[in-house]
DNA sequence: TATGAATGAGAATTCATTCAT
DNA sequence: CATGAATGAATTCTCATTCAT
């Protein structure tokens, strides 16, 4: 075949190597965090040349915001699918948001989700579209949403009373999570399982309490 | 009389000379986080020269910790401060817990609070120490030990339920907290003051309805 | 047929884009000098991609003499041209002399011509030969001579009186040209036609009353 | 005296160091031209750390412009030295003319004079300004101006006749320049002394010839 | 003690040039 | 041949830190 050149993304070559570098900028810039990191850093972590990460990515910023976007697809992804587990009308419902706080704060509580909501944090005031834009609106509220529209479905089928369900929602994650946080040192620091599962179940308990009907 | 201090708003002490530094510090770490932040900057918006933060300081790091260890000895005063002014056995429960969960959530919404929170995330990974040490132990412990010291008198008091107070404290703040990190943007964005209000009334009463006997 | 060239403004031949990248070299060097000039940035101008200016032209330094030399062909040949035009007898001399200087202002104040110029005064540090060899030798003497084989002529035919033609036509081109270079700025700034009009008519006239019999 | 600067010329104070730079910055750029020197080249050749030379000159454009500016200064200040040199009324006119020529000559195609020239032919393009504020004004304009008196005494004297003297000026710096340029390889190659001689002596007659009385 | 000046060690970014197709 | 991609080697500029006063 002669060359028709081959249409689609006009993004071409060795994908490959662009994934790499993602891959690369989210572990390190997670490590470090955005300022402490140097390009080359990133370009020996995705075992590539210096520049083929300026042919990529442009600069330093914007590498920053799309490993920041791509790692958060990722984790949204994983949260939604969480949510999507939820039975519609669980024969238990404590077992059944047992069971959801579970998934939630093991995503919550995964080095990478960490990672990129320390960098978050950390840059907010340098990449301040980066929140509404990159992280808040396709992920959050996505996810907030969804939360709220189990609510609702629940406090349809009358297993919980409530008067704003995406409130509930938010004071679900409030609870399930409490002082996480803390426990493990902004992600530094391993949370032994069962201490997990006691925040997980006094939370739901709580929800429960504060929501049941 | 030790010090003559030239009139008007010139050349300080040494003490003075040491605050302003931490000031200083303490502003321009804020806005620009630790890497992005030059001896220099802070100098300049200290009125001081270089090398004299380093006399006062030793050096980088150094100053990042004292300045880190300040603000939040100032903010965790007020978070104390708080905590002191919920009376011993309110009259009207709902109410005084409203009134706590104003001022604790004025004391996070903060700025500097805010600012101070972002570059713990933004930084823990580089000064791991820093968050048990210097944060969590003197300050935050303190603040949920009073807290949990609270719930405990009104448990004892018959006016909540509860098995662990120190649970419930964190509850409680996990819900009239709720999403208000979400909906400052980290703090970037200023909330309009009755979200503020709605967000604590909702927790309080969700708080309530869990833990009211 | 190997090339079916695809519609438009495409692809061309071979020579056609020799062509193109010198003419492309020659406007991008002329404007932002040797060092300054980027592979790619004529690459772009030439619409071509760029390692074919490596395949064509070796490397930077070698399309540097072969633009050089392409345009100073081009400049010369209008200078000589103009030259040319010279009547062998003048009837009027006075008129034939300045039509003369017009012509040659008009090459020399050509913006491609200042641009060439700006490029040897740029480059001669680091390009010795390229005075020599490329431009004086073929270019710069040729005209030169030919300049003075009008004026032995005019001496000869006893409308000028001199010792040394070849110093004659340089004092000719000096005289016309007096100060338009400081005037144009190096070529950067346009000068008035009427003011290059006065500098030939004061040339001219000094011309001839140095030289006139 | 306090301080007895260690032997030699090694370490130098702040002034000091600062000249340095600048002789440095105009050996090297005028030797390699702009984009092809480096801050190192000229911290090596000043025997300085690059990082003093933006602590003294802010950066490379800065640094280049101070040089130039330096560096004409100081030719320009030899040029109207030559000038002041003319008598007011010399007794042989074409003796005086030949002396001036001769210092013209000499001012013109120092080393020096030669490596601004270039400089400023090369970098116009992107230093536009620089040509109109820090050359032509205070430097060229300068010495015209001074020339042109010159010649308004000795037409007022009656030794000479002109309607312009500065056009008168001109011609004569045009004729006693002629084209050393050419000769001297735009300054890259030495020229006999005769060759100069011959130029100034031939120019000088040229100039009698058209503006004696 | 406070400071103006100096510097060694990088860091982001660019560029001429070469592969592999 | 032509080209998209890749890279080694600079280059400008910055910064934490130290001297010398």
């Amino acid at each position: 075949m002669t060359t028709d050149t081959p249409p689609g993304p006009p993004l071409r070559g060795r994908v490959e190597k662009r994934e790499a570098i993602l891959r690369a900028a989210q572990r390190v810039f997670g490590a470090k965090g955005y300022a402490a990191t140097t390009m080359d850093d990133i370009a020996e972590a995705a075992e590539v040349a210096t520049p083929t990460i300026y042919n990529h990515m442009g600069n330093k910023e914007q590498l920053f915001r799309y490993a920041i976007g791509a790692a958060n697809e990722r984790l949204n992804a994983r949260t939604l699918e969480a949510l999507a587990a939820f039975p519609a009308d669980p024969e238990d419902l404590r077992e059944a948001l047992l069971e959801l706080a579970a998934n939630l704060t093991r995503c919550m509580l995964d080095p990478d989700a960490w990672a990129i909501r320390r960098l978050i944090y950390a840059e907010i005031g340098r990449f301040p579209d980066l929140f509404a834009d990159t992280v808040n609106r396709p992920g959050r509220d996505a996810s907030l949403d969804a939360l709220a529209g189990r609510m609702a479905q629940l406090a349809h089928a009358g297993r919980l009373r409530m008067d704003d369900p995406a409130r509930a929602g938010s004071h679900f994650i409030a609870l399930i999570w409490a002082d996480l946080d803390a426990e493990s040192a902004l992600g530094t620091r391993p949370v032994p399982p069962d201490a997990v599962r006691r925040t997980e179940r006094t939370g739901v308990d709580a929800f429960l309490r504060a929501y049941a009907p």
